[in-house]
DNA sequence: GAACGAGATCACTATATCGCCATATAGCGA
DNA sequence: TCGCTATATGGCGATATAGTGATCTCGTTC
């Protein structure tokens, strides 16, 4: 550990460094993508089951999954003709879960405003 | 909160679900938004400030801020004629914090095994 | 080794996004 | 009212990315 205080907050951050956080952040910003996370945060996948699962056709989940893989969030093995997925990356389950938890909150927010507003 | 378990991990999610965190991600995934959001985490700044100390053009930054706003991660408030810009949503301090030290660790990694590997 | 099945890759189209320039809007002081 | 400054917005060209059908690769099975 470099860092001198652990609540140091917001270093500046070198342009590599933002391109690698970027991308990492870019493989989470596809519903398609999310999709197959949310499926194998479940447990390990085909990718055939993946392709029926999600509906999307198999060329596409493949490059989706290429991509995962190319970030480390995701995981392969071939076993066989097959190719079984997995989380390889526990961090895309926390975010995930955070990013969830925090729209829920937003979303109850505007709800419970909605429903009887005081000022209107 | 309507979670049975407060760690039953990954339930189905909707595609209306999916497509709201994807556009969270995704206002997460350039690397000037980062750099915006970088700065704004050592405290407020005037879009002027952000347009200087980023090095990307005023129009540029102001469409990025336009977009981070919309995702509510950051605020702005007019102040006479300049607009001063926050950080909306604590979440942002949360996740890049949680994926810079990620990537550090792995950068660390994979440093150490480049020193000196046994298998070479 | 021929046929088959799972998956990866290629070539292509459609769409989204970035960065830029030019211009519009909106407070503020003279 | 007339500029002046800070910011927002519109339009444009270039690039990136998603999705699709066709094709390729490589184990498996007969």
């Amino acid at each position: 550990m470099s860092r001198k205080k652990s609540n140091e907050p917001a270093r500046e951050l070198s342009t590599l460094a933002l391109e690698l956080i970027a991308s990492r952040f870019r493989a989470l910003s596809e519903p398609v993508r999310l999709r197959l996370l949310n499926l194998l945060m479940r447990g390990e996948h085909t990718v055939g089951q993946l392709v029926e699962a999600s509906g999307s056709r198999q060329a596409n989940v493949s490059k989706h999954l290429a991509l995962l893989r190319d970030t480390g969030m995701v995981g392969m093995r071939k076993e066989g003709l097959t190719t079984v997925c997995y989380i390889a990356d526990p961090i895309v389950n926390e975010l995930c879960e955070m990013m969830c938890s925090r729209l829920r909150e937003e979303m109850e927010g505007k709800a419970a405003a909605l429903a009887f507003d005081p000022k209107i």
